[in-house]
DNA sequence: GCGTGGTTTCTGGTATGCCAAATACCGGTG
DNA sequence: CACCGGTATTTGGCATACCAGAAACCACGC
C-alpha cells in the first residue's frame, strides 16, 4: 500500500449518439410549449438529421423512442408530429399520478426517517411569506419538486420513473391553467397537512390528503382548463 | 342505390416489419421462462436478423424497442440480453400495481354500469367447484384476467397500459412462486368480497380491498419467491 | 507454467443509398 | 373554370456497407 489512491473517474461513457439526440429533442419538446404555440408539429427526419450533423439512423432511432414514449408520432410516409395530448389523456394521467402519489405517501411513513421527512418543509416554506401570485412560474415548479420528494420517499424507483414520464405532459399544460391565488394558497395549506400526517406516521390519513390533493388539481383542469 | 353493398375492409394497413418483428420477440421472450430455464440470455443482431429474414436495420428498432420497455437491455459492444428482473424490482412492480388497480377500484365504483359489474361474477365463478391446485396455471391467468376486468372498469386506459406491462414480468415469475391451495383459496373469497363492494358502490372499501389483496401477493413474493 | 503484448474477430453503432407509398403539382380537357 | 389523370417529389421504411471498441485468442519470452 502506498498510502495514495488513485482517484479513478467512472470514465466518460462514451454516449451513443443516439441517447444525446434523444435527451437533446425531449428536452426541446418539453421546453417548446406546444399548447401555446399554433407553431410547426411536424418535424423532418432528414432536416433533423443534417441539423444534428449526423446520419438519419441514429436519428430515427431516438424518434423512435420518443414515439413509444407518447411524445411524438410518426405516421409512416406522412411524418413525424409533436402530439398535443388531448384533455382526456391529460386528466388520466393526472389520476395515475393521484394513484402513484397516494401509495407513495403510504409507504413514505413507513419507510422513510424523521430527517428525511422534515426535509419537505423547506419545498414548503420557500413560498409562506412570498406572494405566491407574483411568481407563479416559479411556485409550480417548486410544487413538482414537492411531490417528487414525496414520491421519492417511497423508496421505490419505478414510481418515480412512471411518474416523471407524466409529468413532462402536465407541466406542457401549467400555462393553460387557470392560476387562481387562492388555490395556490389553499395548496400550500393541503401540503403543510400532507407533511403532519407523514410525521405522524398516519398512513391512511397521508394516502388520503394526498390523493385528495392531486384529484382536486384533476378536478380543477376539468373545469377550467380548455384544450384545442 | 344498389341494395349491395360493397364490403370494405379496413384496409390491411401493412404492418411495418419493425412493429411485427417486435410483437413476435416480445410474445417469444413473455413465453420462455427466463427464471426457470437458466438458457441462454444473450441475443444475436446479425443472427436474429438472418433468422426472421430481414436486415438489421428493423430489427434493431424493435430490440430498441424492447430495451426501452426493460424486456431486455443492449450492451453497447457487448450484446443484447434479456433480463431477468431482480426480486426488488418485481416487489415494486406489485407495489405499483397495487396502486393502480385500487385506484380502478375506486374509479369503478363510479364509472362502471351493474351490468359491466355482473360480468366479474363469471370470472370468478370459473374456479368455484373446480379443484383450484389441480390447474394451477389456468387459474394464474384467470387470476391476471379478472384483475384485468377491474382495471378496464375504471375507464382509464393508460392504466391499462402502464399495468400490462408490468403483468408480463409478474407473469414471468409465476413458477417461481410457491402455490399454496389455501392461499388460491382465499384470494378467490377475495374477489368475491371486492366484487361486493364494488357492486354496492363502497368506494373507500373497494379501494381498501382491492389494494390489500394485492399487497398480500406482494407479501407472498417476498417471502416466498427466490429470484436468482 | 504463466504473464504479457499484439493481433484477430466479433459486436453494436453509424452512414449511405434505394424503394414504395402518399402527396403535391401541373397540364390537358370538358 | 372545374375536374381529372398522370408525373414529379417528398417521406419514412428497409437493406447494405463500413467503422471503432472490446473481448478473445495466440504466440512469445521470462
Amino acid at each position: 500500500m502506498t498510502g495514495v489512491s488513485l482517484r479513478i473517474q467512472p470514465i466518460e461513457e462514451s454516449v451513443s449518439l443516439k441517447a444525446r439526440i434523444y435527451a437533446s429533442l425531449k428536452q426541446a419538446i418539453a421546453e417548446m410549449n406546444i399548447y401555446a404555440d399554433a407553431a410547426e408539429l411536424r418535424l423532418d427526419e432528414r432536416e433533423l438529421a443534417q441539423r444534428f450533423g449526423i446520419s438519419r439512423t441514429p436519428l430515427r432511432e431516438a424518434v423512435a423512442q420518443l414515439d413509444q414514449e407518447g411524445l411524438v408520432r410518426i405516421v409512416p410516409r406522412r411524418g413525424i408530429y409533436i402530439v398535443r395530448k388531448t384533455k382526456a389523456e391529460i386528466l388520466d394521467m393526472i389520476t395515475v399520478w393521484a394513484a402513484l402519489e397516494s401509495m407513495s405517501a403510504r409507504l413514505a411513513t413507513k419507510e422513510s426517517s424523521d430527517e428525511e421527512l422534515a426535509g419537505l418543509h423547506t419545498l414548503v416554506n420557500q413560498f409562506r411569506q412570498d406572494e405566491v401570485a407574483q411568481r407563479m412560474g416559479e411556485y409550480s415548479d417548486a410544487n413538482i419538486r414537492f411531490h417528487q420528494a414525496i414520491i421519492g420517499l417511497s423508496k421505490c424507483p419505478l414510481i418515480g420513473e412512471i411518474t416523471s414520464g407524466l409529468f413532462i405532459h402536465v407541466r406542457a399544460i401549467r400555462q393553460r391553467t387557470i392560476v387562481e391565488q387562492d388555490r395556490a394558497r389553499r395548496s400550500i395549506v393541503d401540503h403543510k397537512e400532507i407533511i403532519a400526517a407523514l410525521e405522524a406516521r398516519d398512513t391512511e390519513r397521508a394516502e388520503r390528503l394526498v390523493r385528495e390533493h392531486t384529484l382536486k388539481l384533476r378536478d380543477h383542469v376539468e373545469r377550467h382548463v380548455d384544450l384545442a
